[in-house]
DNA sequence: CGACTTTTTGAGTCTAGTCAAAACATGTGG
DNA sequence: CCACATGTTTTGACTAGACTCAAAAAGTCG
């Protein structure tokens, strides 16, 4: 079987992009910010600083003094936790528009996890008191960061969920139809996911090993389930994979 | 080793309590509202039902829609997710003061999780709508609601690291250590965990089965490091088990 | 004192982890 | 454009931790 070369493309960050003028943009489309007026957003962005981050760099560790709330203007952003024993885990990737930096412990501990770019970055943060005085002015961008808060709460709870009862095949397949719904791409022959994401990071995900998501993988690729190559996925039977996750088969 | 008689003392819920003049009482307490105004409370006293839970009944099941908020007055509710193969997930226990049912899906789509009442309860509910009022009344309690829902985020992210990279030795003691924290109750010879809370939850909460719980807990109670019995637990060396969840051994 | 539930213990099996090495991609510099 | 260095993915053999099934033991309650 010839193996597909990679479709992916890289995106690159143009540092220009995070210009004052360019952030006004960025921030009016932001599902929290969306709906308000333009002077309320005017307001808003004086909150806000920009700050680039480069692929692979770290925005803060775990630990670090919770300072700020941040916001991905643009690029993927990844959420990690390490172990003692060294391993660590994706427990989440972010897009334009999500948040990070824990709401709960703003002011107060350090920060729970470790915030890394996994592509170029553009990021905005806000102080803690800022983020408040928004809110306090802002009733309904309150109530959707209480909603998205929630939201993330449920996904983290599906997690724990199937951690606990779902087979490394169940748990890998339920992993790649999450990703897809968030991330997927459409392509002629299937759908890609494209972030770049190697076996390594699904393997943080899954709470598995690298070895395990390789042969995995080479399992429903061999169905004909996935295509899959060096840091991307094309997905071509997602209803396939969502059986897989359920009841733990094929058929 | 003579083993000690069950030292739990069940509580029993008057029905009475839950009548209304009670009411105010408690929802004073309550960490969302305990700093407002008797006149506010008052106020929002009147937006919120009372309703009793015998022990093991059902408050609402998973998929349920999601029309109301719940607190727990009185009492111990435990929240659960199903999964396909019958086998439960356990992923929290509630006491007097905290939320359940979901904020980000009210209103919207059915709830995440089964709520059940582990001991007779007394439960406030309140419609979607008219807690959308207190929150758009009072910002402060807002603040508070969002504190919650992230640290309860951050807890089910500890949760996700738990069950990725460690063992089962490890997942039970750490969930021992965590019990404690919230439920310990300091006793002659040791802190009491008396919930009730059988092998069976323990083992909803860790992600293994009822044999691997019960063989590691007489390892841990051969050591030492606690003594248990139907449905209860005492901690007699929390600094252990807290080293075996973060290295894998007593020493 | 029974009937019932919860907990413990045992034996066998299997999933997924570990360690090790090869195959494959990708990018670099000559 | 090729050869090499580096990082990623695949494959293989072995091992061990945890699950399953089964049955006995210990508590609890009427």
């Amino acid at each position: 079987m010839p193996r597909p070369k990679s479709p992916v493309r890289l995106e690159w960050v143009d540092p220009a992009v995070c210009s004052l003028d360019y952030r006004l943009k960025i921030i009016g489309r932001l599902p929290f910010f969306r709906h308000l007026s333009p002077e309320s957003i005017a307001e808003i962005n004086r909150l806000f600083e920009d700050r680039d981050a480069a692929a692979e760099g770290a925005i803060y560790f775990e630990g670090d003094p919770a300072s700020h709330l941040y916001l991905v203007a643009m690029g993927k952003v990844k959420l990690m936790r390490n172990a003692a024993s060294g391993r660590e885990v994706l427990l989440d990737i972010l897009r334009g528009g999500e948040y990070f930096g824990n709401l709960s412990t703003l002011g107060g501990q350090g920060y729970s996890e470790t915030a890394i770019a996994q592509t170029d970055c553009c990021i905005l943060q806000i102080s803690a008191e800022n983020f408040e005085k928004i809110l306090n002015r802002h009733p309904d961008v309150t109530m959707k960061v209480l909603k998205a808060v929630g939201e993330r709460l449920e996904q983290s709870q599906e997690v724990v969920k199937q951690l606990s009862v779902y087979t490394a095949d169940q748990r890998i397949a339920a992993t790649l139809v999450r990703l897809t719904k968030k991330w997927g791409e459409q392509r002629q022959e299937g759908v890609l996911i494209e972030l770049p994401f190697s076996r390594h990071d699904l393997a943080a995900m899954t709470g598995t090993t690298v070895e395990t998501v390789s042969r995995v993988m080479s399992r429903f690729s061999g169905e004909g389930l996935i295509s899959t190559g060096r840091k991307w996925v094309s997905i071509n039977d997602l209803g396939g994979l969502e059986a897989i996750s359920k009841e733990g088969t094929v058929n």
